[in-house]
RNA sequence: GCGUCGGUGGUAGAGUGGUCAAUUACAACAGACUGUAAAUCUGUCGGCCUUAGGCCUACGAAGGUUCGAAUCCUUCCCGACGCA
């Protein structure tokens, strides 16, 4: 992987790069999309492509369960396997500790709507008993399947083991991504676990990397490799990105930047689970420690407005559920704020989503018909839907890209919060 | 014509003397969703008053029994089935 910055943006920590890997190029900032398990849910790769995406997302955690990163591998990789082209990145499963973990069954999101954190009485004191599918131990964590209730011991080496299976271009340490809700002690525990964790990925990562090397110069020598698997994986060596977590913390993020900064890491993560107001001043903290010279990929972020503020403070890379989430739940974005296409207004409404949006949703349909395949529940409805809205996040990061190249970041974002937040 | 069973809120369908403005499901309406346990979840869903609560109109129609009726009785109307 080679990461070059090709611009910045002037009065602050914002820029413009080409971020190169074995299956094609990103210009940055980019929007990744979301194919948790090995799909964009309810999109072809085709659709995924023709959206303008340039690189996808899968889940260690999920893929390991289902199919099984033996068969992933077994396929030559998630990209091959999924027929995805391009560039592919795997999550270590550290967000599935918070999501199947403290926040199991809770009214506890990645992105909080309390205001005021001291509202949030850590939980951890009177929900020992509280159902969790995922419980941190010394080494690891243990995760109890979704799919049949079968235990699963993660720790950072397996999941890098699982991930080098997956083989993605771009693989994630794991890490622990907390909840908001626990209390400073527990928040530096965590943070010391991630940590650690940290190097023991680092170091998995590099113990796979030289065997996959040896292995290459050998079938290099032997002339193939005799392994029988339809892809060779030797010789295969993925970005390996840290990640930073800390909570709200100022100096537990500092610290956390710090330290993961110090490994020797392709790129970074910015994980956690965040008040919204706090987000920006997070990723600022951190990324203003981080090496500028490498990428840095904001986990599980991307509302517009957070695209504006992540990409201002920094960031390079972004992934978010939203746009395939809301699209196949019936709500769709605009220039001018969310709609819900359920809403009995559409019913009757044949003009098309947005009128001067160029995606295959628009060029073809009308309210009124895909407000029909929600009202029927007909699977078509989520798939235009979620095209409708991956073309939206992804084109208008490509925009802010854009922005930056012409000097009119600031002007750009003024108009279009302007006008996508005056309903809201 | 006789007999049997049945007619409940937009629909289906519970309830069979008070705890019933009426379980539930669907539909309808509104909302939520940020490294996907998610094609999911939540709320409203007779009318009026500002919530607690109160008032009114309601279980085919009209009478009646009862302190009290969607529930019991009578007649009528409608439907299904059986026998003529």
């Amino acid at each position: 992987m080679y990461f070059k910055i090709e611009k910045k943006l002037k009065g602050s920590l914002g820029r413009v790069g080409i971020l190169e890997t074995p299956h094609g190029v990103i210009e940055t900032p980019a929007f990744v999309a979301v194919g948790t398990k090995a799909t964009v849910k309810s999109l072809s790769p085709e659709l995924v492509r023709d959206a303008g995406t340039q690189v996808v997302l899968g889940n260690t955690y999920h893929l390991y369960l289902q199919p099984g990163d033996e068969i992933v591998r077994n396929a030559g990789g998630i990209g091959k396997f999924m027929n995805w082209l391009g560039p592919t990145m795997t999550d270590s499963g550290g967000f599935q500790v918070f999501s199947l973990g403290a926040a199991y069954g809770k009214d506890i999101s990645k992105v909080t709507k309390v205001t005021d954190p001291s509202l949030m009485i850590p939980e951890r004191f009177d929900d020992s008993d509280a159902p969790r599918l995922a419980k941190i131990g010394q080494d690891g964590v243990s995760f109890k399947s979704h799919l049949d209730g079968s235990i699963h011991y993660i720790t950072p080496e397996k999941s890098i083991e699982i991930q080098h299976n997956l083989g993605a271009d771009i693989i994630f340490a794991f890490d622990e991504c907390t909840s908001p809700a626990e209390d400073l002690r527990y928040q530096e525990e965590a943070l010391e676990r991630t940590h650690c964790w940290a190097e023991r990925s680092l170091k998995e990562h590099k113990r796979l990397v030289q065997e996959n090397t040896l292995r290459h110069s050998h079938s290099v020598l032997e002339g193939q490799d005799r392994t029988g698997r339809s892809e060779d994986f030797s010789g295969y060596s993925p970005a390996l990105f840290g990640i930073v977590q800390g909570g709200r913390e100022e100096s537990l993020r500092k610290k956390s930047a710090e330290f993961i900064k110090s490994l020797d890491f392709d790129g970074f993560g910015i994980g956690g689970s965040f008040a919204k107001e706090d987000m920006s001043t997070a990723v600022k903290w951190v990324n203003e420690i981080l090496p500028e010279e490498k990428p840095r990929h904001l986990l599980g972020i991307g509302e517009p407005e957070d695209l504006f503020m992540g990409i201002e403070n920094g960031v390079d890379l972004f992934d978010c559920v939203l746009p395939t989430r809301l699209g196949r739940n019936g709500t769709v974005y605009t220039k001018t704020g969310k709609m819900i296409m359920t809403n009995a207004k559409f019913r009757n409404d044949f003009t098309p989503i947005e009128k001067d949006c160029e995606c295959y949703s628009c060029k073809h349909y009308t309210r009124a018909y895909i407000a029909h395949l929600f009202h029927g529940k007909e699977m078509l409805a989520g798939t235009l839907a979620s095209t409708h809205n991956l073309y939206f996040i992804v084109n208008l990061v490509k925009k802010i890209r854009q922005s930056i190249l012409d000097d009119n970041f600031f002007e750009f974002k003024e108009e279009s919060l302007k006008n996508y937040l005056k309903n809201s």
